[in-house]
RNA sequence: GCUCCGAUGGUGUAGUCCGGCCAAUCAUAUUGCCCUCUCACGGCAAUGACCUGGGUUCGAAUCCCAGUCGGAGCACCA
């Protein structure tokens, strides 16, 4: 099987879906699959030479290792000589027809003058392609298939065009006679023995123009199974690399890895894991209607692969500072995994206040007893602002009424901005975070898992304050 | 306009080829309960779907026809 990626930027989430379907199933299957960058479009479809590597550092990310790797612009040659032997066969013919000319008489069924061609004369015409002497718009090459066939979309397609912007590979860059979709992938399908192709609804026609060509050649054409589009809930940006790009650009996003950005850079670094993602898209199956992915599917996959391994955190976000009264222990020590003592705990300096999230501070005017139970501290009662240790014990809670809510030490918490699809949240977390390495996990409890991503000093006012960016991943 | 394709709960999916075992599977989501010093994990339960109308048949999610809705192609893009 192939993935045949056009390099024109890092991939999204949708791009994800290829690799994972074709991947598991050269497992399962003890199967074959490779990449093939279809980059023969070097003005509409400019290939952007760093996104070759964007493309096969996402298959990384994703768990896959490609079994070969080429790209068309390597090949021109080989589409040459195939033409040739088109030509020859009477298959195919060079015509100069204008595109809207052209088009006017393939919808009314009938052949251009061109059609009828000796095939040495075309034959001189396409040399002379190649040799680059007529310039964009001047000459094509088109497959003669059937200029009566009853859906028009298939009546004698191009092969070749004639492109005047050099392609931007080194490589690549002197070649002016460019092969059109259906005929590169087409003879590449068969030269690279692709024997099952997965391509979207927008290919519905490709293999029945493809087939002209095959049966020319007398190849058998490879299975082929088209699949509808993929949607994301959950984002506001839009799942396309054309538009991703642009926000890029006029600094909308921050780069491919901005947490908004529905690509599977931002994935990564918000720390879900590209099995994650596989799992999600092999359960999308290969309909050919638009199915819409539930991004919560695929971070109860990812909840699944780290919640055992991932250490809690408290994490306040918005924090208002409380002050303690009565005599609460100097230190709290809840335990790094609920499910894992063995762990140990996470020693937390309380001084004499904390901060607690807004929604976790007791209603005043509510006739509740107003106790609450910092998590892994102890029992307060809320009353004039003050938090007053009331020395109950567990019981209190399983009792009922009382609330476990987290918090931090007002003194010694550490900064923190976490980066979400919404926007960044600021906030504080518990110490030991300051000093947790960057690409570690942690689930800040009652707010979801996040991935720590570095610690900055803030050089704008020069005191040296630390800032730890984590970004988050899902709940 | 011409030509293709598709339609199962909020989402995805199984079942459709070869009609009965389907008052429809599984996952996710939502809600409730249990567990718990998290709104995590785990356990239990509930909610919720065969596009519509005809036809064939003893019997239709499944076969046929029509309609509706949705998607795609008719590029010198991929």
């Amino acid at each position: 099987m192939r993935c045949a990626p056009n390099p024109n930027g890092p991939w999204h989430v949708g791009h994800a879906r290829m690799p994972a379907v074709i991947g598991t199933y050269r497992e399962r299957y003890d199967g074959w699959f490779c990449v093939r960058f279809d980059d023969t479009d070097p003005e509409t479809k400019r290939p952007d030479l760093e996104a070759y590597d964007a493309i096969l550092d996402d298959l990384d990310y994703l768990g896959f290792e490609p079994d070969a790797t080429y790209k068309a612009s390597d090949r021109l040659e080989t589409y040459y000589d195939h033409a040739r032997d088109l030509i020859e066969m009477g298959g195919a013919y060079t015509c100069s027809c204008s595109g809207e000319a052209f088009s006017e008489l393939k919808n009314s069924g009938e052949a251009c003058p061109h059609r009828d061609k000796e095939s040495e004369t075309v034959l001189e015409e396409f040399e002379a392609m190649i040799d680059g002497e007529y310039s964009s718009g001047e000459m094509v090459l088109r497959v003669k298939t059937d200029i009566e066939h009853k859906n028009p979309a298939l009546r004698d397609w191009v092969a070749f065009r004639m492109i005047d912007t050099p392609h931007p590979r080194e490589e690549a860059s002197e070649y002016r006679c460019w092969p059109m979709l259906d005929f590169q992938s087409g003879v590449d399908d068969h030269l690279i023995e692709v024997t099952h192709i997965i391509r979207g609804i927008d290919l519905q026609d490709s293999a029945k123009r493809q087939q002209f060509v095959y049966d020319y050649f007398g190849w058998d054409y490879p299975e082929v199974i088209h699949w509808g589009h993929v949607q994301l809930d959950d984002y506001d940006v839009k799942m396309s690399t054309s538009t991703i790009s642009e926000l890029i650009e006029n600094g909308e996003l921050d780069g491919w890895d901005d947490p908004r950005a529905p690509t599977l850079k931002s994935l990564r670094r918000r720390g879900i894991r590209g099995e994650a993602i596989v799992e999600a898209m092999t359960g999308l199956g290969t309909s050919t209607t638009d199915v819409d992915l539930a991004m919560s599917s695929v971070y109860a996959n990812n909840r699944d692969l780290i919640d055992d391994e991932t250490d809690r955190r408290f994490f306040v976000r918005d924090g208002n500072q409380i002050p303690l009264a009565g005599e609460p222990p100097a230190e709290a020590a809840p335990p790094l995994h609920p499910n894992h003592e063995d762990r140990g705990v996470r020693e937390i300096p309380v001084g004499d206040s904390v901060m607690l999230e807004v929604a976790d501070i007791p209603d005043a005017e509510e006739d509740g007893d107003r106790r609450i139970w910092l998590k892994g501290f102890g029992c307060f009662r809320f009353d004039d602002g003050v938090l007053r240790y009331t020395d109950d014990d567990i019981d209190a809670v399983r009792e009922g009424g009382v609330d476990v809510v987290h918090w931090v030490p007002a003194d010694e918490s550490v900064p923190v901005r976490m980066r979400t699809i919404e926007g960044d949240v600021r906030g504080h977390a518990e110490p030991g975070v300051g000093d947790l390495e960057p690409d570690e996990m942690v689930q800040f409890e009652r707010v979801g898992f996040a991935r720590i991503d570095r610690h900055e000093t803030e050089s704008d006012d020069g005191d040296g304050d630390e800032e730890t960016v984590a970004y988050y991943a899902h709940p």
